[in-house]
DNA sequence: GGCATGACATTGC
DNA sequence: AGCAATGCCATGC
């Protein structure tokens, strides 16, 4: 799979995240970022979404680990703000629900921009980002 | 290398 | 709506 980085502007080009399977955390996580800043203002992802984005359907689980590994403030990819908060789970519950801190946070952010959240929860049928 | 640990997903109760 | 069992795979010890 490939991935086209014209579509976003600012992003650098990451053409040589190719061989995904065999790439470790340098190419891993920055492909994870990259596809993390395609999710629109308004919409959200689940995490295998964004692991089907970048050429690895089964990494889901991974693409949870690269965002955490932004961690803490300026959670910046080559001067971008990655919006961490727009990827939950597939069934539309907030992963973090369980953290005193980041969940809040992410419900916040989500609310802030227009996703409606229930009960640590997002409709995914409305909000869902389909590419 | 083996083993444990996850911001997961899917299936089947 | 839950809950458990599996499969998954990057990381770290």
């Amino acid at each position: 799979m490939s991935i086209d980085p014209g579509e976003v502007s600012g992003l650098p080009a990451l053409l040589d995240i190719g061989p995904l399977r065999l790439a470790g955390e340098l190419r891993f996580n920055p492909a994870v970022y990259w596809a993390t800043c395609h999710i629109p203002v308004g919409r959200v992802a689940a995490y295998g979404d964004v692991a089907a984005i970048i050429g690895a359907p089964r990494a889901a689980r991974q693409v949870g680990y690269a965002l955490a590994a932004l961690s803490p403030d300026p959670k910046d990819f080559f001067g971008q703000t990655v919006p961490w908060w727009r990827v939950i789970r597939a069934d539309g519950s907030i992963a973090l629900q369980g953290d005193p801190g980041r969940g809040p946070l992410q419900a916040a952010l989500l609310r802030g921009e227009g996703v409606v959240v229930v009960d640590m929860r997002v409709d995914m049928g409305i909000h869902r980002w389909r590419r």
